[in-house]
RNA sequence: UGGGGAUUGGUGUAAUGGUAGCACGGCUGACUCUGAAUCAGUUAGUAUAGGUUCAAAUCCUAUAUCCCCAGCCA
C-alpha cells in the first residue's frame, strides 16, 4: 500500500507472520481479520488497526474477513453495520466475499458450550451478577467457588437448555466455564460465557435468548474462519489464556491472537464512548462532524484515504502505549493534498481595494497554473478587475520591515495579476478600522513579472469584486486544548479542556468564479491559505467550504514567537 | 500491595551481541509569482544502578516509572 521508497519497517506482527511461513505453520497460509463491533462508527484508531489486517493478509498473498463481532443485540444496529462497510471500502479495502459475523455461529457456538458441558468444563450457576462478583474475589484476593460449581453434567445440560428454551429470565441464570477461581489471572476464575438477553438482534430477531460472551465467541470464530493470525489491542493480553483454553478444550484450529497498542493522537480522544458522549451531548454535530476523529468525520474534513494509510504506516505497529502527535497526521494529510488538490483563490476575510488607475469596466482574463506539483492538471483563466479583495491579514497600518505584504507606499504582487502599490486607507470614522485601500497598479507587470527585472517580495492572493462567489466557510481546529484531554489531571474530564473555538464559521468569503461549479467532496488549495473541500451542505446558491488543515505557515510562526 | 505488558532524541519508530538510523517537529540557510512546496545543513536519545563480554539499546540481577485486568461490555 505503500507507494513510494520511504521505507516503512518491519514490525513485531510482520515478523512473527514471516516466521510462521517459514517455517510452514498453517501450511504457510494466511488468514487475518477486522473484527468490529457495530455499535458506533470507525474511527481512526480503528484505522490502524483495518491497515494491519488488510496490509498483512495482501502482503502474503492472504486474506483479511471483515466479521462484526455482534454478541451483545442490546448494543448492535444495522446502521453501524452499513456504515463501518462504507468506511472500510472508502480506505480502499476490500474482504471480497469474506463478510462473515459472530452471529452467523450461534447455533455452533451453542454447540460447542454444550460439549463443555458434557466435558464438565461448564456450569449452569444461579447466583445473580451481584454475587458472582463477591465470589470473584479482587485482585488481591482469591475467588470462591459457586455454591453450583459441581452440579452433575445431565443437570447442567437440562437447565442450558431450558435457558435457551426461555424458561428463565434475564439475569437469572449464567453459563459458566469451570476454569480456576483462584487464579491470579480474574479472567480465569469461571468466567461467564452465556448470559440470558431477550433482546432482538439486528440479524438473528428473535431466534435466540441467550447470547455467548465476548470471550466464548471471538476465538471460536476465529477458529471456525480458519483465521492464522488473531490481530488484537493490548486490553486483551488478559484474555489470551482464556482464548487458548477455549480452542483447546474444543480441539479446534488454534488461531494465534497477537496483541499490540492502540492508536492514541494527541488533543484527541479516542474511545467510542466519549465519542458518543460528544455526539449525544451535541458537542459536535454529529458522528461526521468534521472535528470528529472518525473516519466519516475526518472524510467530511477533507482527509484523504492515502494520507490516513500512509499515517497508520508512520505510526508503525509495538506494544509501547504511545501518544503520537497529530502534527505527523496533518503531515500525512498535506503531503498528499499538495499534489492532487488543484489550487485556486479565495479570500476569507475581505478587505476592499480599488485600482485606481484600472479603467473603470475593465475586465481581463489571466492565466494561473492548477498545480505546479502537475503540469498535466492544466491552467484557468481567472477576471481581474478595478476592484478587488484581499485579505485582511495581508495589510497592515504600521507595517513591519519584514512583512511582505500590503502598507502604504509599499508593492506587492497580486498572484498572475500586477504589481499593485497601496496609496492610502479609508478608514470606518467609528473603529478607525481599515475599510477599504486605494492603490495603483504597473500595466506593465501583467501577469506578474516586471520588465525592468524589480523584484517584490510579497505575492497576495486576490478575487474580483465583481465576479466573486460568495461562499461560507468553516474552520476547524482542535476539539481540546489539551494534548492528552482524558489524562485525568487534577481531576479533569476533557469536558473541561473542549476548545471554544474548534469551530469557526465565516460567512462573507469570496472565491474566484471557477470555484462556483464545485462538488460536494471536491478538494482545493486556496493559495496561501490551506486546503479546502465542499461540504454537504453546500448548494449551488449557497456554497460552503470546509477548511480540511491549514498550509503551513512560517510568517505566523515567527509572529507568534515574538509576541 | 495478585496477574499481565511496556520503557531508545520533544514525538513516532529502527537497530534481534559489532558504526545508535529513519520520519515528524524545531532551528539555519538556499530557492520561490503560494511566507506553501522543494533543497541543503543542523539540533537532540538507549529509564536508573550494578554485572557478563574484546564489544551491550540488545544478555543477567536489582530498582524506578507507566499501562491493562475485579461487566451477565467488546
Amino acid at each position: 500500500m505503500t507507494t513510494d521508497q520511504e521505507q516503512i519497517s518491519v514490525d513485531f506482527v510482520r515478523q512473527i507472520v514471516a516466521t510462521d511461513i517459514e517455517s510452514n505453520k498453517n501450511d504457510g497460509k494466511v488468514i487475518t481479520r477486522f473484527p468490529p463491533e457495530p455499535n458506533g462508527y470507525l474511527h481512526i484508531g480503528h484505522a490502524k488497526s483495518i491497515c494491519l489486517n488488510f496490509g498483512i493478509a495482501a502482503e502474503n498473498q492472504g486474506v483479511c474477513h471483515l466479521r462484526f463481532d455482534d454478541t451483545n443485540p442490546c448494543k448492535e444496529e444495522d446502521e453501524f453495520v452499513q456504515a463501518i462497510k462504507k468506511d472500510i471500502r472508502w480506505l480502499g479495502f476490500d474482504w471480497g466475499e469474506h463478510e462473515y459475523y459472530a452471529s452467523d455461529y450461534y447455533q455452533q457456538l451453542y454447540d460447542w458450550a454444550l460439549k463443555l458441558i458434557n466435558d464438565d468444563k461448564a456450569y449452569v450457576d444461579d447466583l445473580s451478577a451481584e454475587e458472582i462478583r463477591q465470589y470473584r474475589g479482587t485482585l488481591t484476593e482469591p475467588g470462591r467457588e459457586s455454591p453450583h460449581r459441581n452440579r452433575c453434567v445431565s443437570e447442567n445440560l437440562d437447565l442450558f437448555q431450558r435457558m435457551k428454551a426461555g424458561e428463565f429470565d434475564d439475569g437469572q441464570k449464567v453459563l459458566r466455564a469451570k476454569i480456576d477461581v483462584t487464579s491470579p489471572n480474574i479472567n480465569l476464575r469461571d468466567p461467564v460465557i452465556y448470559r440470558i438477553l431477550k433482546a432482538h438482534h439486528h440479524r438473528t430477531g428473535d431466534d435466540w435468548c441467550i447470547y455467548p460472551m465476548y470471550d466464548f465467541a471471538h476465538g471460536q470464530s476465529d477458529s471456525i474462519e480458519s483465521i492464522t493470525h488473531s490481530i488484537c489491542t493490548l486490553e486483551f493480553e488478559d484474555h489470551r489464556p482464556l482464548y487458548d483454553w477455549f480452542v483447546e478444550s474444543l480441539e479446534i484450529h488454534h488461531p494465534q491472537q497477537i496483541e499490540f497498542a492502540r492508536l492514541n493522537i494527541n488533543y484527541m480522544v479516542m474511545s467510542k464512548r466519549k465519542m458518543a458522549e460528544l455526539v449525544n451531548q451535541k458537542i459536535v454535530n454529529g458522528w461526521d462532524d468534521p472535528r470528529m476523529p472518525t473516519l466519516c468525520g475526518m472524510r467530511r474534513r477533507g482527509y484523504t484515504p492515502k494520507s490516513i494509510i500512509k499515517f497508520c504506516a508512520r505510526v508503525g505497529v509495538t506494544k509501547f502505549n504511545s501518544l503520537t502527535d497529530i502534527g505527523l497526521l496533518e503531515h500525512s494529510l498535506r503531503e498528499d493534498l499538495n499534489q492532487i488538490a488543484p489550487r485556486a483563490m479565495g479570500v476569507l476575510n475581505p478587505l476592499r481595494v480599488v485600482i485606481e488607475n484600472y479603467p473603470e469596466g475593465q475586465t481581463e482574463e489571466l492565466d494561473a497554473v492548477n498545480n505546479p506539483q502537475d503540469e498535466s492538471m492544466g491552467t484557468r483563466k481567472v477576471p481581474f478587475s478595478r476592484v478587488i479583495y484581499v485579505e485582511q491579514d495581508d495589510f497592515m497600518e504600521d507595517a513591519p520591515r519584514k512583512f511582505f505584504r500590503l502598507s502604504v507606499g509599499r508593492e506587492v504582487r497580486l498572484r498572475y495579476a500586477y504589481f499593485i502599490t497601496c496609496q492610502s486607507i479609508i478608514k470606518d470614522e467609528k473603529t478607525g478600522k481599515a475599510v477599504e485601500l486605494r492603490c495603483t497598479y504597473d500595466p506593465l507587470t501583467r501577469g506578474g513579472d516586471s520588465p525592468d527585472g524589480r523584484k517584490v517580495k510579497g505575492t497576495l492572493h486576490w478575487v474580483s469584486a465583481e465576479h466573486a462567489v460568495d461562499a461560507e466557510v468553516r474552520l476547524y481546529d482542535r476539539l481540546f486544548t489539551d494534548p492528552e484531554p482524558s489524562g485525568g489531571k487534577d481531576d479533569k474530564d476533557y469536558h473541561d479542556y473542549l476548545n471554544p473555538d474548534s469551530l469557526k464559521v465565516l460567512t462573507n468569503c469570496k472565491l474566484e468564479p471557477s470555484l462556483g461549479k464545485a462538488e460536494h467532496g471536491m478538494q482545493f488549495q486556496f493559495e496561501r491559505l490551506g486546503y479546502f473541500c465542499v461540504d454537504p451542505d453546500s448548494t449551488a446558491d449557497a456554497m460552503v467550504f470546509n477548511r480540511t488543515v491549514a498550509l503551513r505557515d512560517s510568517w505566523a510562526k515567527a509572529d507568534k514567537a515574538k509576541s
